[in-house]
Formats: C-alpha cells, structure tokens, sequence
DNA sequence: CGATAAACTCCCCTCTAGAG
DNA sequence: CTCTAGAGGGGAGTTTATCG
C-alpha cells in the first residue's frame, strides 16, 4: 500500500470520530487490523507524515478521555484543578430494570441526568423563559444584540477550543517543550488526552459527502451526524441520543428524518432498555451492521414471496390425502431469539416463513400453538412476547403472505402461506372465529387433527404436521 | 375466588402547523 | 427554512370490572 493509501485510510478512520478527533492508541490499532505487517516504528513514521498533513491537527483534550475498555492514562502535564476522575460507580441498570424504568428514562439515568418527559421539559422551558424574560427588560437593547451576536458566532463556527487546545509545531504548552512529531513523548506527556482531528471543513466533506455546507444540515444535525458515526456500525437509537443532544422525541423524529433523507444515515426498528425505538446507523457501516443485515434480509424475503393471488385449480375442502399423521420433522431449529428481534419483528417473520415453506409440512399447515418456540424462543415467555409473535403473524396476513385455517373437526387454527391456498382465502366465518379465539388459545398443545366424521364444508380436511424442535 | 375482558395510563413514533 | 409543540396512533403494562 502507498503512503498517500494509507494517510486517506487514516483520515477516513479520523474523520468519523468528529470534532474530538481519535485516539492515536487506537488508530494504530485499525491500521493493523487493515494490515498486521505494521509495527511502532512504522506507525510513528505514520503519525509525522500525519503532523506535516494539511488537513490534520493534533489536540490536547482539557481531560483524559476514556478509550472504550475504560483505561485513562492521565500522562505527565499537569490537570486542570477542576478535573474530576471518573469514580467506579456505575449505574446499576438490573436495579433500575427492576423498579420499571425503562426507555428514555433509562438512557438518562445511564447518563446520570435527571429524566424530565416532554411535557414537563416543555413547561421548564417555559418557566425559565419567564424568568429570563424579567431580566431581559431590564438590560439595555445593546447588551442583548451583543449577547446574540456572540452566541449566533459560537454555533457557527461549531468549534471546540473551550474543550480542546491545538498543538502548535513545537508543543510548549507545558513542560517538557516537545516536537508535535514526537509521539512516543507526546503520549508520555499527555496520556489520552492527546488526540488527533481533522479540520472542521475535512470532518464535514467525509462525513457528508458534500463539498461545501448545506443549509439543511444544521450544527445540531451534524452533531447528531458525528455521534451516529462514531458509533460505527453498532449504530445508535433514538432513545440514547435524545439525552446526548437534549432533544426531545418530536425533535430526534426530525433530525433523524433530515439524515435520512440525506441518505447519510438509515433507520430501522430496534429494541433498548425495554422499549421499542429507532436505531440510525452512518451509511457506511450499514453493510457491517448485524441488525441492518438482518431487516434488509428479511424485507427481501417478503417481497420476493408477495401477494399471491389467482392460480385455483383444485378443491381443497374435498381433498382427504392421507398425510403420515404427525410426522417427524427435519428441522433442525434456530438459534435463540433474543427479546429485541421478538419485538422488532423482522426476524420473527423470516423464521415463520421459513417454517410455513418447510418440506416437512407436507399439507403447508402449521397449528398456531407454541409459535414462539418453534422459531427459537428457550425458556418461560410471557404476554408481550405472545402478543409480539401474534402481531407479527397479523402483519403477514395483512401483508397477504400468510392466512389463517381452521382444520379438522376439532377446529385446529393454523397459519399457511397464501401461496399453497389451492381454493382461495378461508371462510369469513371461520377467519372470524380465529382472531377471537387466538391469544386464549396460544398455548394449546396438540399434535396432529383426526377428522373421522363428516366434515363441516367450512372446514379444511388435512392432517396437521406440527413441528417439533429437538432442544 | 380466579380468570378474563375492558379501561386506563404511559411511552414512543409520526406527522403537521406554525413560530422564530 | 429550521425547529418544536401538539395531536394522533399504536404497543405494552397495570388496574378495575365482570363473569362463571
């Protein structure tokens, strides 16, 4: 790889970490994911083509920062006298779990703040508005234009010198007097508070694509733009950003709308501390994303299956073929799902598909009794997982891939995928009687249906195959 | 008295109108 | 043009009413 590779590579993997730019730890450590061949030596010929690099600028933090498995390494410069070492407390969030804080809540207390809802963050607003509105009068026309003049300057520049000082050719800032290229003394020096940034205007070309600025990405949205994409391609819900940014839902439903819409970032449906939201990923990581892999994977299942209509050919409710009645499935089971994917619902749905289209079900019916356990579920469940899966199977039939059967003389409900429907869709009646009865009836165990007396006409006459998993 | 259904409440997402 | 308040809808948990 060339040299000019290589610094691109680097100031792909800077840009993404924004204003407050990477640790030097860690880049290091991506170069030598992308090529194991690179050692101290070599990196440190790195970092001074780095300082000599017009669109780079190597910063001190005010204080250490945090590298992701927690280590600080305060260096040998003095701190500031207001710095305060992180303490070992961590929030407790089996505790808070327990005591039924969930969601935004939940991402607040993470933080540490105080979680206000928008209503009530609305009427504080309001409340300081009022009282601000008093002092206001009282100060002279000339002292507010100056006020908004300094405040409109600030947001901006979108600058961050209160948090962070530029390191200049030769770092003098304290003692020892360093070379900016002397990283194993910078390091020593500094600890992790040394890091290194690219230029506001570099930061926002790579991350946006975009030559020069656009009105519609504000400073709040490329604040919201740099967050999502430091996160890589775990991504982040709109849940933990609002305490991040200190937006309220209306407000993170906009930005990340504008992102979007900018085909900067997508959004699919996610699961947090218990509560169904929104998770934004930077598009260049949606290809390394789990999460986007499997909603995409599944989205495309359903549009290949689709509607199915027309295509009757024989009489269904005359057909007696003898199945081999509870028959031994071939199926070997899913992995376990996990409470996110039964919420979110893209899974669920792939794996009920998946099920309904198996050669072991050899009359294309599935009894709707212990679903969750079919498609992966382990252990105890409990109303919202049932109700989840019943919603997920209701969106299928909307969607018109699935419907429901009533079987046998005993009534056996039943999902089958529309595309085996040799008749048409069930009887009215019988779809009716189906939806009324299904959350009694989830947890009905039962094997395969006799049908040894004349059927009711409503009634499709199959055997039911009922997949078991071997756990 | 226990099981079930209905009502209520809270949280989150989405959309729109209007303020700044 | 950006941003936010507010309305509306849906999901989930809890409480209350009803029924056998």
């Amino acid at each position: 790889m060339r040299i000019h590779q290589l610094l691109d590579l680097c100031l792909d993997y800077i840009a993404l970490d924004g204003v407050l730019g990477s640790d030097p730890h860690l880049l290091q450590q991506h170069l030598i994911s992308l090529n194991p061949s690179i050692d101290d030596d070599f990196f440190t010929f790195v970092w001074r083509q780095l300082c000599q690099h017009p669109s780079i600028q190597i910063i001190v933090a005010s204080y250490p920062v945090p590298r992701p498995d927690g280590t600080i390494i305060t260096g040998t410069a003095p701190l500031p006298s207001d710095y305060e070492p992180p303490t070992d407390e961590v929030v407790d969030v089996a505790q808070l779990q327990k005591q039924l804080v969930k969601g935004r809540a939940m991402a607040y207390a993470i933080q540490g703040d105080e979680y206000r809802t928008d209503k009530e963050a609305i009427q504080d607003r309001r409340e300081a508005s009022q009282r601000t509105h008093g002092q206001n009068q009282a100060r002279s026309a000339k002292e507010r234009a100056e006020k908004d003049k300094l405040k409109k300057k600030k947001l901006k520049s979108g600058t961050t010198a209160d948090v962070v000082r530029f390191l200049k050719e030769v770092d003098n800032v304290e003692e020892p007097v360093l070379n900016r290229s002397d990283l194993p003394g910078l390091l020593t020096k500094w600890g992790t508070r040394l890091r290194v940034r690219c230029v506001d205007d570099e930061i926002y070309s790579r991350l946006t694509g975009l030559p020069h600025k656009i009105s519609k990405i504000t400073p709040v949205v490329f604040h919201i733009l740099q967050i999502t994409a430091k996160c890589r391609e775990k991504g982040i819900t709109a849940i933990e950003l609002g305490p991040l940014v200190g937006a309220s839902q209306g407000s993170m439903f906009h930005y990340m709308k504008t992102l979007v819409n900018l085909k900067l970032c997508v959004k699919i449906p996610s699961l947090i501390h218990g509560s169904v939201t929104s998770l934004l990923i930077y598009r260049s990581f949606v290809h390394q994303s789990d999460a986007y892999l499997n909603y995409e994977r599944q989205r495309k299942a359903l549009e290949e299956i689709g509607p199915i209509t027309g295509g009757v050919t024989k009489d269904s409710t005359t057909d007696t073929s003898a199945d081999t009645a509870h028959a031994t499935s071939k199926f070997g089971g899913f992995p376990p799902l996990t409470e996110a994917e039964v919420a979110t619902g893209h899974v669920v749905q792939e794996r009920l598909l998946k099920l309904l289209d198996h050669p072991s079900l050899e009359n294309h019916l599935l009894r709707m009794v212990n679903l969750l356990e079919l498609i992966g579920w382990r252990g105890a469940y409990q109303v919202r997982q049932r109700r989840a899966v019943l919603r997920h199977v209701q969106r299928l039939i909307d969607k018109g891939v699935v419907e429901k059967v009533v079987v046998g003389n005993q009534n056996a409900r039943c999902l089958r995928l529309c595309k085996f429907n040799l008749e048409g869709a069930p009887a009215p009646e019988a779809r009716q009687q189906l939806d009324e009865t299904d959350e009694m009836e989830m947890d009905d165990q039962g094997s395969s249906i006799e049908h040894d007396t004349p059927p009711d006409p409503r009634t499709y006459l199959y055997h039911v195959t009922v997949l078991r998993l071997n756990l």
